[in-house]
DNA sequence: CGGGCCTATAAAT
DNA sequence: TATAGGCCCG
């Protein structure tokens, strides 16, 4: 899906970041993401789609409580390149869906299976639509593709930013693009401009380098991948053409040219004239067969009952009597901080001294004195960093916490990540009075449903109820497996295990008094033979953890 | 011969 | 998504 290797390239522009500071604005939503994961998980947990409502209303909601509004997009009609693509993955769930029926497959198995299986069905779309409908909140239907109507959306004014799951956003020309959102609001913000900015492309450069490197509607030629393909961009000489060409023989730069097409002039829904258009408009008529890989035009009153959902975007017939897309509500519902002031503060980070703000309303709540901060993310005003304490905790008063000036009211007490432990001998005294704090990302998670149960739950009270959860680590000494085992609890129920490599080091502090163990990020995610939500931990102990702990730590994120 | 890149494949105390 | 193994190039 989207383009191949593509996030993890151009990550190195992008920031995370919370939904909250884009509050106000508007969120135009590829649905597909967040039904896909919400069957995943129905199926999965009952056998059935039942939860899929449910799920999704939960998505929304946490979209609403972050002060935007949203505007959802779903899914339209398949694009004919595609289809091929379809075929594949038709087989690949129907050979799924026979592994399930082996008599020998437990029914959790079964349902775990199916969940991979899942599709998105029309009907699927409708349950959604009413939802948004319920809750008064904008919806389109693609005629095509979600990713170009979100583009459309964002350069025509409808929307301020799109949020989707995968990479082709950025292809379509949308500037602002959030991923890998999770349930707390957390994700990955880019900015288009400063990725061409980056890597010093062209938009069109840009796209070529993508559609290279593979995409949804051309696989790319064997031994390509994003480097290379930005290699080609880069120093456009002929040559690297040719050479893709020679690979992947004269067709290639056939169907080469035809994705530029479709990127481009994509047929969407215009919401100012309720008709369709390309997504950006031709110089001349596309040619028939051309006209037909970027989808065709639809008549008007066909196009608006498909933009409300009236029309089976499977069957393309009229199945639903919804009348007109909701219109432009001023949404003065509740936007939590909208009204909120921002306050400078000091932020110790270790040894470190960085500008930190906490919101007027907060500060309310709290004396001077040290906290632990469990939610934050980063902002730039002016040119300065600032990091936003959505979230403080205060420190006991027996507190182990040795901030040895003490004299600042200072918060969190984390060491950067980039702490570098190799000169330590050149850190001599200050290294014992140090909390030095690595994420830990605990295995096993999905071992059972229960765990995941556990996991859901920590989840919704971290989001519905901003609450804290608790989080803690012990050893297992009666595991049979094996006897070092350390077990990590969420609110004090077992969710999973330390990495067995690294429990050496864990358990000769286990049970010391600064081992502080918390929270770092519960996040869903759908890949190979499992759904679900999986756990980081924080661990902090006073000195140093050990260098291997420290490079295992690093791959953790 | 080592590192960067691509591709295939699927785990865990 | 994560990672290990192979391939290609310097």
């Amino acid at each position: 899906m989207g383009i191949n290797g593509l996030l993890p390239f151009v990550k190195k522009y992008s920031k995370e970041c919370n939904l909250r500071i884009f509050s106000g604005q508007t969120a135009a939503i590829d649905a597909s993401c967040w039904i896909h994961k919400a069957l995943c998980v129905s199926i999965d947990r009952t056998g059935s789609r039942e939860r899929l409502g449910g799920i999704f209303e939960a998505h929304l909601r946490i979209v609403k409580k972050s002060g935007l509004i949203p505007f959802v997009v779903f899914d339209g009609f398949a694009l004919p390149e595609k289809a091929s693509e379809h075929e594949g993955q038709q087989i690949a769930r129907e050979k799924i869906l026979k592994q399930a029926e082996k008599p020998d497959i437990s029914k959790s198995e079964a349902n775990k299976l199916q969940s991979r299986a899942a599709s998105m069905t029309f009907e699927d779309i409708v349950v959604c639509i009413n939802i948004c409908l319920a809750h008064n909140v904008k919806y389109v239907v693609s005629p095509y593709e979600t990713d170009a109507q979100i583009a459309h959306m964002l350069l025509n004014g409808h929307a301020d930013f799109g949020i989707t799951e995968d990479s082709d956003l950025l292809v379509y020309g949308c500037k602002k693009v959030m991923v890998k959102l999770n349930l707390s609001g957390d994700g990955e913000y880019f900015q288009l401009a400063e990725i061409l900015g980056g890597l010093n492309l062209s938009q069109k450069q840009f796209q070529q380098m993508c559609i290279a490197a593979g995409c949804d509607y051309l696989t790319n030629v064997k031994g390509v991948g994003i480097h290379t393909a930005f290699r080609f961009v880069k120093h456009s000489t002929k040559d690297l053409l040719e050479l893709l060409v020679k690979k992947g023989g004269s067709e290639y730069k056939n169907c080469f040219s035809k994705v530029e097409t479709v990127f481009k002039h994509q047929t969407v829904f215009d919401l100012n004239t309720n008709s369709t258009v390309p997504l950006e408009k031709c110089e001349v008529d596309l040619s028939e067969d051309v006209q037909y890989l970027c989808g065709n035009k639809l008549a008007d009153g066909y196009a608006n009952d498909m933009a409300v959902g009236n029309i089976n975007t499977k069957s393309g017939e009229k199945v639903n009597g919804y009348s007109n897309l909701v219109k432009d509500q001023a949404t003065g519902e509740q936007s939590g901080h909208e009204n909120s002031e921002l306050i400078a503060c000091t932020q110790l980070k270790g040894t470190e001294v960085l500008k930190g703000v906490i919101l007027k309303d907060e500060l309310a709540n709290i004396q001077p004195g040290i906290f632990t901060c469990t939610s934050h993310c980063e902002i730039v005003i002016n040119c300065e960093k600032y990091t936003v304490l959505w979230k403080l905790v205060p420190e006991k008063a027996t507190s182990r916490r040795s901030v040895s000036s003490g004299s600042d009211p200072s918060v969190s007490n984390t060491l950067p990540d980039d702490y570098r432990l190799e000169d330590s001998e050149d850190l001599v005294q200050p290294i014992e009075n140090i909390d030095h704090c690595l994420p830990f990302k605990v295995l096993g998670t999905y071992h059972t449903v229960d765990r995941q149960n556990v996991l859901e739950r920590a989840f919704t009270y971290l989001e519905e109820h901003n609450r804290h959860v608790f989080a803690k680590i012990e050893a297992e000494p009666d595991n049979p497996y094996d006897k070092n085992a350390v077990m990590s609890s969420s609110d004090y129920e077992k969710v999973g295990y330390i990495a067995k490599e690294l429990t050496q080091y864990v358990h000769p502090v286990l049970y010391d008094k600064s081992l502080d163990v918390s929270v770092k990020k519960i996040r869903f995610c759908t890949t190979y033979c499992m759904v679900g939500y999986y756990l980081t931990i924080n661990i902090s102990k006073k000195g140093l953890w050990d260098k291997q702990v420290i490079s295992a730590s690093k791959r953790v994120n």
